[in-house]
DNA sequence: GGATAGTCTTGATCCAGATCAATATGTTTT
DNA sequence: AAAACATATTGATCTGGATCAAGACTATCC
């Protein structure tokens, strides 16, 4: 019976249940059922080509982006023309969300690589989360982490050194590498020196020879794109290495 | 009857109804059964004294506080016992919500003077959101916000001088002030130049040259605590005033 | 009210990282 | 495959703001 049956199209689609991005994605600890729901308001598997853009600045906020492969830059515009990057985003993340309050996106969304993304209307997510309790928690729960990420940014940028920054974003791709089942210690940049140095308040310059230094240190490879890690500890121990110790005076005394 | 009717004692206890901050803070939008259901899960008027301490970083995050008087300060500590401030925060905002994600804080707030509070269980509030639609909405509403003023945040500390940061900041606070009913340029700072300093990532001798500079030039007086602004338009200038302006090729052109 | 301690201001010096400049290495176009 | 262009590396110089240092002003405590 299993055997001389005929492929069922309808199985071969992609659903949210057999998408390898179960544990990071929307669907994280849905039931059965209410997976179903979510599968139907999913318009699934939208192609983007590298450097075609997923949404503009200023353009309606009408829909939530999953990403499910590839990697996408979000930036936004300053008066003067400049352009600050806000982040790079890989397989599992969502999109979008931080325009809710404005109804217009505040930032641009741009493909790295050639990407695919799953849409969401937001009025049917916020339905959803009507019906679905874990839906609605799973929510605030992304935008709390999105917050958590962007303190965590900005303390760096206001308080460690140029070196301990990109050692920081370095294991930070890593760690996102090695949750997605890549390797920690081997993968390619799909962003450009540009693009980092923006990331991290750098000029490009500074980016470029800090990996050069990284290098002369024997902390990594780095050729273009390619990168390979072999020392984890080090970098870690770079990004320690940042301003005015503790004045821990509470040692010595007693 | 209405004359010699005793004081009713539930009449004066303050709800979320005949609350001030009725457009800032949760109830924003609520019908009137929504507000009573509100006005049960909070517990209201918590006093807090200046230096107290709201939560601290680590401490299990159970409620959030809805800022009814005073003001706070919320900064999380670094592994190396460094302090980065996060945000100063003002009546009619809403605390806690970005420890969603942790179930622990990942910041501590300390009260910069005698302040009240309400404090709202989270679970009841998620619980609430599931009866009320624009409740869940609300509070997706209010941490999009967030994510976008931290946002405006990392771009200022990324992009700007130390100048325009500080105008920013002036002109933020007196912005928030103007929207409770206050003086748009008269008010007091409750906090420290070096919270300041922190906040925007500079040293307190520079928010301290700054002042000067900006007193120097006629946009402001500034004596300790007490600011005055003269010229809001003047500092606004200052903000734009920052790096390179756009290199607008295309004006000379066509 | 004088002592001790925090906070703020102002000046002098220094340095991390920006900016400028030149070259090298891709990449895309024709 | 040469031309045109974008991206990356490396060196030389410059500077905004940090750091160091010293007073001035306030606040708190005996």
């Amino acid at each position: 019976m299993k055997d001389n049956k005929v492929v069922d199209i309808s199985s071969i689609r992609t659903t949210c249940q057999n998408c390898g991005l179960y544990q990071l994605c929307l669907p994280m600890g849905l039931e059965e059922g209410d997976l179903d729901k979510l599968d139907k308001a999913i318009k699934r598997q939208h192609k983007v080509e590298k450097g075609e853009h997923l949404y503009k600045m200023r353009d309606a906020f009408k829909t939530v982006y999953a990403l499910r492969s590839g990697s996408i830059k979000t930036y936004s515009t300053i008066e003067n023309g400049q352009e600050q990057v806000t982040g790079f985003h890989l397989p599992g993340e969502l999109l979008g969300l931080n325009s809710i309050s404005t109804k217009f996106h505040t930032e641009s969304a741009i493909a790295l690589e050639t990407s695919s993304v799953c849409e969401v209307p937001f009025d049917r997510l916020e339905e959803l989360s009507k019906e679905i309790p874990s839906m609605q928690h799973h929510l605030l729960h992304v935008m709390s982490e999105e917050i958590q990420s962007d303190h965590c940014q900005l303390m760096m940028i206001a308080k460690m050194p140029a070196e301990a920054r990109l050692a920081r974003f370095l294991l930070s791709l890593s760690y996102h590498f090695s949750q997605r089942g890549f390797s920690a210690t081997e993968f390619n940049l799909s962003m450009s020196r540009n693009d980092i140095a923006n990331l991290l308040g750098l000029a490009v310059e500074t980016v470029s020879r800090l990996f050069s230094h990284f290098q002369d240190n024997g902390l990594m490879t780095v050729e273009r794109k390619h990168v390979l890690i072999h020392d984890l500890d080090g970098l870690m121990a770079v990004t320690t290495k940042c301003a005015s110790q503790p004045l821990a005076d509470d040692s010595s005394s007693a």
